[in-house]
Order: structure tokens, then sequence, then C-alpha cells
DNA sequence: TTTTTAGTTCAATTGTTATTTAACTATTAA
DNA sequence: TTAATAGTTAAATAACAATTGAACTAAAAA
């Protein structure tokens, strides 16, 4: 294996285990179906426990890569990357 | 969400643990690469542990619908079950 | 200027997954 | 029949991820 190939499995990991969590795909589902810019607070499911666990949900997602969160005001702004979701999962979205 | 989409996202969370880990993405490659049935043993990468990690990762594997495993001689012959990626996962194969 | 809104960060705890070791089964080879 | 091969299972431990609670920041509204 090469160390490219080596750093796409990396990736790959970090992809798969912010993908595996409940509350992280009704996320990224919720981003997709709207298709717009939500605010964290629209974004995630209403029953999640806190703030600071939504938060950490939104951090994992940024650190995979698989979201884009613009500050607004006193929102934070999410969108989903998709360019991330082509490389990686092409075709992913669309079985949601 | 109805009681289908609950179920699809709880199979998407056992699918997206199982390809979270190095490991196991190599026996998958593993295995899309070669096209055929392989021995546990011939699917696992050289620096695995032990067999039983190996057969700790082959079961986390086949729970989540990603392999199939049947039994020939003192052998476990192993193959992807295209199935599952097909219809949770399409493309992603082709980006290994 | 005080309060509310919308979130972040840190440390502690709880919960889950991965690894190890040892004992086991089934098949094949000596 | 004994030993080797190829793996499984179970229990213990180690490593990691998720949740909680408290204290914090920045912007907007009262």
């Amino acid at each position: 294996m090469t160390i490219e190939q080596v750093h796409a499995n990396e990736v790959r990991v970090k992809i798969f285990k912010a993908l595996a969590d409940e509350t992280r795909l009704q996320i990224i589902k919720k981003l997709y179906e709207t298709g717009k810019e939500l605010a964290c607070g629209e974004a995630c499911p209403e029953d999640l426990s806190s703030k600071s666990n939504a938060s950490y949900h939104f951090r994992t997602l940024r650190e995979a890569g698989l979201i884009k969160v613009r500050k607004e005001a006193q929102n934070r702004l999410v969108t989903l990357q998709k360019e991330t979701f082509e490389q990686y999962l092409p075709g992913f979205l669309d079985t949601l």
C-alpha cells in the first residue's frame, strides 16, 4: 500500500465513524432533504439531550469533512459538503 | 419517520460501524480486488495480531451483511455480499 | 445594561468496541 | 491415533466514543 492509500483509508475510517450514529445520520438526512443551509438547532433531531451533545455531533461531522459550518450572527449555519460524499460515497445520499 | 425508515437507519449504523475500521476496510478491499472467494486467513492483513481477533472482524462484517461465509473442509470461505453494498452504498466499492 | 438565544469547551462519567489469552471444535496429514 | 491446520467462543482488559453538567463566548433583544 502506498502512503496515499493509507491516507485515503484513514479518511474513510473517519467518515464511516461519523456516519455510524443515528443522530448524525438524521442530521445528514435532514440537510440533504431540505437542500439548504440550516442552523444547528434546526438540523438536529428534536429529542437531542443537550446543546453540548449536539455540538459534539456537529463537530464529529465537520471533522470528517461531511458538513461545512459558517457563523452568522448568533447562529452557526450548516450545509452538506457534497464533494466528500461524491468522492468517498457516491450515490449514498440518494439512498436516504 | 416510519418503522421501515427506523429499521433502515439501524442497518446503516451497523454497516458504517463495520466499515469504520482499518482492518475491515482492508479485508473488503482485498475481497473486491481479487473478486473471488478467499479463506479467512487469505483475506485478512498479514499483520493481524491473532486468529481470534481476525475471527471477530469477520463476524462483525458478516453481521452487518457485508460478507457471506461458507464452510468448506477446514476453511471458512468468504465473499463480498454485493447486494448490501448496492442497496446501501452504491458506487462505494469502485472508490476503493 | 441585563437577559435571552445559540452555541462552544472542558472534565468527568458512562457505555461500547477492540484486543488478548486460553480453551475449544472440526478437518486433514503423519 | 496423534499432531497440525484453520478457525470459533468466552471472559477479561484496554482503548475509545458518547453523554452529562458546569462554566464560558458572542450577538441580539428587552
